[in-house]
DNA sequence: ATATTGATCAACCAAGAGGTTGATCAATGA
DNA sequence: TCATTGATCAACCTCTTGGTTGATCAATAT
């Protein structure tokens, strides 16, 4: 698989708010479908998908236990995206520097010309 | 605005390749629509749609010079999108060294029972 | 003056996302 | 044994997304 199509399923699962919201709660350890539904106002259905999607995502990982499903997190994509962010952050700002430098001298420039 | 919604329009901004793509260009300077259109396989209107996606999430700004649309990067969104997930890593991955501690004072344990 | 270029707007379309309800199935409890 | 619980599957609905084409409009070039 393509690494962007990798970046582009953990984004667009870290893009809901629900799921954000259950990996938070995951992030307070292991946790059944159930009990991560229970604060929403949506069905189990619902949420439901949200996990799957976190799953497909490698997000989250889904161990059985009896009829229970647990979850637990997976926090490696998470540090995939954030590797690339955080790249894209700094090849960003250090342009902006540049730029920066530059307007900084044109202003240091015209200080004589008109004041 | 609620700060969650402004990390969706992020997120979401970014959960695509071709968004990504310009951002990335983005990154090398100032550029009018046309020319960000030009490495896609597809419509300039396509573009000019992602475009306004970008600006909405206020991941880049919009300067008219003439009949051009110059865009240059704004990227403190993406920095407020990196300070989130950098938290939430952390928050995950102290909670996993703990279960880590617990596993292995566990396999200690069993050492002296099952050699 | 007129043609061309840069870009958006408007309408449309197919596919996907997020939600619902109802059925199903396996595991547990009475 | 039989009812209940935990969870998914299947079908359906609506809204959004990513793309198209055609029209429009302002700015530049010929």
């Amino acid at each position: 698989m393509t690494p962007d199509a990798h970046l582009d399923r953990t984004l667009t699962a870290l893009a809901d708010p629900t799921r954000r919201a259950i990996l938070q709660r995951l992030s307070l350890g292991e946790t059944r479908v159930t009990e991560l539904a229970r604060p929403f106002d949506m069905s189990l259905n619902a949420v439901s998908k949200h996990i799957r999607v976190l799953e497909t995502a490698r997000l989250v990982r889904r161990r059985k236990a009896g009829r229970e499903h647990l979850l637990t997190l997976t926090p490696q994509p998470m540090t995939e995206a954030l590797a690339w962010m955080d790249a894209q952050r700094a090849l960003w700002t250090s342009r902006l520097d540049v730029l920066d430098g530059l307007l900084r001298a044109q202003d240091d420039a015209a200080e004589g010309d008109a004041p």
